[in-house]
DNA sequence: ATGCCTGAAGGGTTCAGA
Protein backbone atom coordinates (compact mmCIF):
# COMPACT_ATOMS: atom_id res chain seq x y z
CA UNK A 1 0.00 0.00 0.00
CA UNK A 2 1.51 3.34 -0.57
CA UNK A 3 0.23 7.10 -0.36
CA UNK A 4 0.73 7.44 3.49
CA UNK A 5 2.19 10.23 4.58
CA UNK A 6 2.06 11.56 1.16
CA UNK A 7 0.23 15.03 0.62
CA UNK A 8 -2.35 15.41 -2.33
CA UNK A 9 -0.78 16.91 -5.83
CA UNK A 10 -1.42 20.26 -5.52
CA UNK A 11 -1.89 20.65 -1.54
CA UNK A 12 -0.21 23.70 0.22
CA UNK A 13 0.90 22.20 3.05
CA UNK A 14 1.83 24.67 5.71
CA UNK A 15 4.36 23.59 8.18
CA UNK A 16 3.60 24.38 11.90
CA UNK A 17 6.75 24.85 14.06
CA UNK A 18 5.92 25.61 17.78
CA UNK A 19 8.33 26.37 20.93
CA UNK A 20 7.49 25.73 24.71
CA UNK A 21 9.62 26.08 27.76
CA UNK A 22 8.06 22.86 29.59
CA UNK A 23 9.99 23.13 32.89
CA UNK A 24 10.41 19.85 33.18
CA UNK A 25 9.53 17.06 30.62
CA UNK A 26 8.81 14.51 33.10
CA UNK A 27 6.07 16.76 34.93
CA UNK A 28 4.79 17.73 31.61
CA UNK A 29 4.31 14.97 29.67
CA UNK A 30 -0.15 15.09 30.60
CA UNK A 31 0.15 18.57 29.52
CA UNK A 32 2.72 17.49 26.25
CA UNK A 33 1.02 14.63 24.68
CA UNK A 34 -2.48 15.55 24.58
CA UNK A 35 -1.09 19.08 23.34
CA UNK A 36 0.69 17.77 20.59
CA UNK A 37 -2.32 15.60 19.64
CA UNK A 38 -4.19 19.00 19.55
CA UNK A 39 -2.07 21.16 17.74
CA UNK A 40 -0.47 19.08 15.63
CA UNK A 41 3.05 20.58 15.21
CA UNK A 42 5.24 19.47 12.31
CA UNK A 43 8.58 20.94 14.05
CA UNK A 44 8.80 21.59 17.72
CA UNK A 45 11.47 22.95 19.86
CA UNK A 46 11.13 22.43 23.87
CA UNK A 47 13.24 23.99 26.77
CA UNK A 48 13.92 23.28 30.72
CA UNK A 49 13.52 19.76 29.43
CA UNK A 50 15.57 18.54 32.47
CA UNK A 51 16.40 14.80 31.67
CA UNK A 52 19.40 13.60 30.30
CA UNK A 53 18.89 12.16 26.74
CA UNK A 54 18.60 8.55 27.69
CA UNK A 55 15.76 9.62 30.35
CA UNK A 56 14.22 11.38 27.94
CA UNK A 57 14.18 8.63 25.25
CA UNK A 58 12.78 6.02 28.09
CA UNK A 59 10.01 8.61 28.56
CA UNK A 60 8.82 9.83 25.67
CA UNK A 61 10.72 7.65 22.94
CA UNK A 62 7.68 5.40 21.80
CA UNK A 63 5.09 7.83 22.48
CA UNK A 64 6.74 10.20 20.20
CA UNK A 65 7.54 7.99 17.60
CA UNK A 66 3.97 6.59 17.44
CA UNK A 67 3.14 10.40 16.45
CA UNK A 68 5.66 10.30 13.77
CA UNK A 69 8.79 12.59 15.40
CA UNK A 70 11.95 12.07 15.55
CA UNK A 71 13.77 13.91 18.40
CA UNK A 72 17.31 15.84 18.69
CA UNK A 73 18.26 15.96 22.19
CA UNK A 74 20.31 17.70 24.37
CA UNK A 75 19.49 17.69 28.46
CA UNK A 76 21.58 17.19 31.59
CA UNK A 77 20.27 15.80 34.29
CA UNK A 78 19.20 18.05 36.59
CA UNK A 79 18.69 21.58 35.08
CA UNK A 80 18.52 22.88 31.57
CA UNK A 81 18.20 20.81 28.60
CA UNK A 82 17.12 21.40 24.43
CA UNK A 83 15.39 18.93 22.07
CA UNK A 84 13.84 19.29 18.89
CA UNK A 85 11.10 17.08 17.55
CA UNK A 86 9.94 16.56 14.45
CA UNK A 87 7.87 14.88 11.17
CA UNK A 88 9.48 16.80 8.55
CA UNK A 89 12.56 15.47 8.07
CA UNK A 90 15.64 15.48 10.96
CA UNK A 91 19.36 16.05 9.34
CA UNK A 92 22.35 17.06 10.67
CA UNK A 93 21.57 17.68 14.75
CA UNK A 94 24.23 19.90 16.35
CA UNK A 95 24.16 20.25 20.02
CA UNK A 96 25.41 22.95 22.38
CA UNK A 97 26.85 26.11 19.92
CA UNK A 98 30.62 26.29 18.86
CA UNK A 99 32.86 27.87 21.16
CA UNK A 100 29.94 28.78 23.68
CA UNK A 101 30.95 29.47 27.04
CA UNK A 102 29.97 27.68 30.18
CA UNK A 103 29.34 29.16 33.77
CA UNK A 104 29.90 27.50 35.91
CA UNK A 105 30.06 24.65 33.56
CA UNK A 106 29.16 23.91 29.45
CA UNK A 107 25.28 23.53 30.01
CA UNK A 108 22.92 22.00 27.78
CA UNK A 109 20.86 25.23 25.92
CA UNK A 110 21.27 24.97 22.40
CA UNK A 111 20.18 21.98 19.33
CA UNK A 112 19.74 21.88 16.04
CA UNK A 113 18.81 20.39 13.25
CA UNK A 114 17.23 21.01 9.58
CA UNK A 115 13.65 19.88 9.18
CA UNK A 116 12.17 20.07 5.65
CA UNK A 117 15.32 22.28 4.48
CA UNK A 118 14.52 24.84 7.81
CA UNK A 119 17.52 25.43 9.94
CA UNK A 120 16.39 25.19 13.61
CA UNK A 121 17.78 25.93 16.57
CA UNK A 122 15.87 24.96 19.89
CA UNK A 123 17.77 27.64 22.96
CA UNK A 124 17.27 28.40 26.54
CA UNK A 125 19.39 31.65 26.54
CA UNK A 126 20.73 31.39 30.46
CA UNK A 127 18.70 33.35 33.00
CA UNK A 128 21.66 36.11 33.82
CA UNK A 129 20.30 36.21 37.60
CA UNK A 130 21.44 39.62 38.41
CA UNK A 131 23.00 42.39 36.45
CA UNK A 132 26.67 42.26 36.75
CA UNK A 133 27.01 39.24 38.25
CA UNK A 134 29.24 36.71 36.87
CA UNK A 135 26.22 34.79 35.30
CA UNK A 136 25.09 37.69 33.50
CA UNK A 137 28.28 38.13 31.74
CA UNK A 138 27.72 34.44 30.59
CA UNK A 139 24.44 34.93 29.42
CA UNK A 140 25.78 38.26 27.46
CA UNK A 141 28.51 35.80 26.08
CA UNK A 142 26.37 32.50 25.14
CA UNK A 143 23.87 35.35 23.13
CA UNK A 144 27.59 35.92 20.97
CA UNK A 145 28.05 32.39 20.82
CA UNK A 146 24.31 32.27 19.63
CA UNK A 147 25.12 35.54 17.02
CA UNK A 148 28.16 33.67 15.41
CA UNK A 149 26.46 30.14 14.72
CA UNK A 150 23.22 32.12 13.08
CA UNK A 151 25.57 34.21 11.63
CA UNK A 152 26.95 31.09 9.54
CA UNK A 153 23.62 30.82 7.33
CA UNK A 154 20.69 33.25 8.79
CA UNK A 155 18.44 32.88 6.02
CA UNK A 156 16.93 29.78 6.27
CA UNK A 157 17.41 29.73 10.02
CA UNK A 158 14.65 29.83 12.67
CA UNK A 159 15.67 30.26 16.58
CA UNK A 160 13.15 29.68 18.68
CA UNK A 161 13.10 29.41 22.29
CA UNK A 162 13.39 30.92 25.70
CA UNK A 163 15.64 33.85 25.18
CA UNK A 164 15.37 34.88 28.51
CA UNK A 165 15.17 39.01 27.26
CA UNK A 166 11.91 41.13 26.53
CA UNK A 167 12.69 42.80 23.74
CA UNK A 168 10.90 45.80 24.35
CA UNK A 169 9.42 47.06 27.38
CA UNK A 170 5.92 46.50 25.94
CA UNK A 171 7.00 42.87 26.38
CA UNK A 172 6.35 43.14 30.18
CA UNK A 173 3.21 43.84 31.95
CA UNK A 174 5.03 46.45 33.35
CA UNK A 175 8.36 48.08 33.19
CA UNK A 176 8.64 49.67 36.70
CA UNK A 177 8.12 46.77 38.16
CA UNK A 178 11.03 45.19 35.94
CA UNK A 179 13.63 48.11 36.61
CA UNK A 180 17.32 47.33 36.74
CA UNK A 181 16.33 43.43 36.90
CA UNK A 182 17.71 40.65 34.00
CA UNK A 183 15.28 40.08 31.20
CA UNK A 184 15.52 43.85 30.11
CA UNK A 185 18.67 45.52 30.63
CA UNK A 186 20.11 47.52 27.57
CA UNK A 187 22.85 45.18 27.20
CA UNK A 188 20.50 42.10 26.95
CA UNK A 189 18.38 44.01 24.35
CA UNK A 190 21.18 45.22 22.48
CA UNK A 191 22.46 41.23 22.09
CA UNK A 192 19.26 40.54 20.58
CA UNK A 193 19.16 43.33 18.63
CA UNK A 194 22.05 42.11 17.30
CA UNK A 195 21.19 38.75 16.71
CA UNK A 196 18.12 40.44 15.03
CA UNK A 197 20.40 42.27 13.02
CA UNK A 198 21.03 39.33 10.88
CA UNK A 199 18.05 39.59 9.57
CA UNK A 200 15.81 37.47 12.04
CA UNK A 201 12.61 38.69 12.12
CA UNK A 202 10.78 38.35 15.55
CA UNK A 203 7.64 36.83 14.11
CA UNK A 204 5.18 37.11 16.47
CA UNK A 205 5.70 40.92 17.37
CA UNK A 206 5.58 41.74 13.82
CA UNK A 207 2.18 39.60 13.32
CA UNK A 208 0.92 41.55 16.46
CA UNK A 209 2.38 44.78 16.88
CA UNK A 210 0.30 46.60 19.35
CA UNK A 211 -0.93 43.80 21.33
CA UNK A 212 -0.47 42.97 24.69
CA UNK A 213 1.11 39.59 24.07
CA UNK A 214 2.76 37.31 26.82
CA UNK A 215 4.92 34.05 26.81
CA UNK A 216 5.19 33.40 30.65
CA UNK A 217 4.01 34.32 33.78
CA UNK A 218 5.19 33.69 37.57
CA UNK A 219 3.23 30.51 39.40
CA UNK A 220 2.76 32.99 42.39
CA UNK A 221 0.01 35.43 43.17
CA UNK A 222 -2.02 34.47 40.61
CA UNK A 223 -0.21 36.28 37.74
CA UNK A 224 -1.11 34.42 34.73
CA UNK A 225 -5.05 34.84 35.81
CA UNK A 226 -4.30 38.62 35.86
CA UNK A 227 -2.54 38.78 32.62
CA UNK A 228 0.89 40.24 34.52
CA UNK A 229 3.40 38.37 32.34
CA UNK A 230 6.43 38.93 29.67
CA UNK A 231 7.38 38.26 26.23
CA UNK A 232 10.75 36.16 26.33
CA UNK A 233 9.80 33.02 24.03
CA UNK A 234 10.67 34.28 21.05
CA UNK A 235 10.59 33.19 17.27
CA UNK A 236 13.33 34.65 15.15
CA UNK A 237 12.83 33.68 11.52
CA UNK A 238 14.65 34.15 8.76
CA UNK A 239 13.92 36.61 5.25
CA UNK A 240 13.26 33.49 3.46
CA UNK A 241 11.27 32.25 6.24
CA UNK A 242 9.25 35.31 7.61
CA UNK A 243 7.80 35.75 4.39
CA UNK A 244 6.21 32.41 4.75
CA UNK A 245 4.49 33.06 7.87
CA UNK A 246 0.79 32.74 7.66
CA UNK A 247 -0.08 32.87 11.60
CA UNK A 248 1.88 33.44 14.96
CA UNK A 249 0.59 33.32 18.15
CA UNK A 250 0.82 32.01 21.76
CA UNK A 251 -0.83 29.13 23.19
CA UNK A 252 -2.25 30.51 26.55
CA UNK A 253 -4.30 27.92 26.35
CA UNK A 254 -2.01 25.74 27.64
CA UNK A 255 -1.05 27.86 30.31
CA UNK A 256 -4.13 27.06 31.87
CA UNK A 257 -5.39 24.12 34.10
CA UNK A 258 -3.71 21.84 35.99
CA UNK A 259 -0.13 21.27 36.50
CA UNK A 260 0.81 23.92 33.19
CA UNK A 261 4.61 24.84 32.75
CA UNK A 262 4.62 28.67 33.23
CA UNK A 263 5.18 29.67 29.71
CA UNK A 264 3.00 28.77 26.92
CA UNK A 265 3.52 27.42 23.72
CA UNK A 266 4.47 30.12 21.13
CA UNK A 267 3.21 28.51 16.94
CA UNK A 268 4.05 29.85 13.64
CA UNK A 269 2.74 28.67 10.71
CA UNK A 270 4.93 28.73 7.44
CA UNK A 271 3.06 28.56 4.13
CA UNK A 272 5.15 25.72 2.02
CA UNK A 273 5.21 27.79 -1.25
CA UNK A 274 7.52 30.74 -0.74
CA UNK A 275 5.82 32.80 -4.27
CA UNK A 276 2.39 30.76 -3.98
CA UNK A 277 -1.60 32.61 -2.90
CA UNK A 278 -0.75 32.60 0.92
CA UNK A 279 -5.15 33.43 0.92
CA UNK A 280 -6.67 34.64 3.81
CA UNK A 281 -5.20 34.82 7.19
CA UNK A 282 -7.97 33.43 9.80
CA UNK A 283 -7.29 34.86 13.37
CA UNK A 284 -5.47 32.28 15.53
CA UNK A 285 -7.97 30.26 17.90
CA UNK A 286 -6.15 32.58 21.04
CA UNK A 287 -5.69 35.80 19.57
CA UNK A 288 -4.22 38.65 22.34
CA UNK A 289 -6.75 40.66 23.47
CA UNK A 290 -6.71 43.35 26.49
CA UNK A 291 -4.31 46.41 26.59
CA UNK A 292 -1.87 46.60 29.39
CA UNK A 293 -2.28 46.78 32.87
CA UNK A 294 -0.52 47.32 36.10
CA UNK A 295 0.28 45.79 38.91
CA UNK A 296 3.60 44.42 41.07
CA UNK A 297 5.55 41.87 41.12
CA UNK A 298 4.64 39.28 43.69
CA UNK A 299 7.88 40.13 45.63
CA UNK A 300 8.16 43.79 45.08
CA UNK A 301 5.98 44.99 48.06
C1' DA B 1 7.27 37.00 54.34
C1' DT B 2 12.38 39.81 51.62
C1' DG B 3 10.86 33.19 46.57
C1' DC B 4 3.83 34.38 47.84
C1' DC B 5 4.81 28.65 43.11
C1' DT B 6 6.98 24.78 41.02
C1' DG B 7 10.54 21.35 40.09
C1' DA B 8 14.89 18.60 41.16
C1' DA B 9 17.98 16.31 44.11
C1' DG B 10 18.60 14.48 48.09
C1' DG B 11 17.68 14.10 52.73
C1' DG B 12 14.16 15.81 56.69
C1' DT B 13 16.13 21.00 53.23
C1' DT B 14 18.29 23.85 49.52
C1' DC B 15 18.84 25.82 45.03
C1' DA B 16 17.03 27.62 40.79
C1' DG B 17 13.84 30.05 38.04
C1' DA B 18 12.61 35.45 35.67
Amino acid sequence: MKGEGTRTPGTVRSVRIATWNVNSVKQRVPRLLPWLDDRRPDVVCLQETKLTDDAFVDLLGDELADRGYAVALHGEARWNGVAILSRAGLDAVGMGLAGAAGFPHPEARAVSATCGGIRVVSVYVPNGRQPGSEHYRYKLAWLDSLRETVAAAPEATVVCGDMNIAPTDDDVFDPDAYADQTHVTPPERAALAELQALGLHDVVRERWPNERVFTYWDYRAGMFHQDLGMRIDLVLAGASLAERVQAAWVDRQARKGRGPSDHAPVIVDLDEAPDGDIGPVVPPPSAPRAKRGSARLPQST
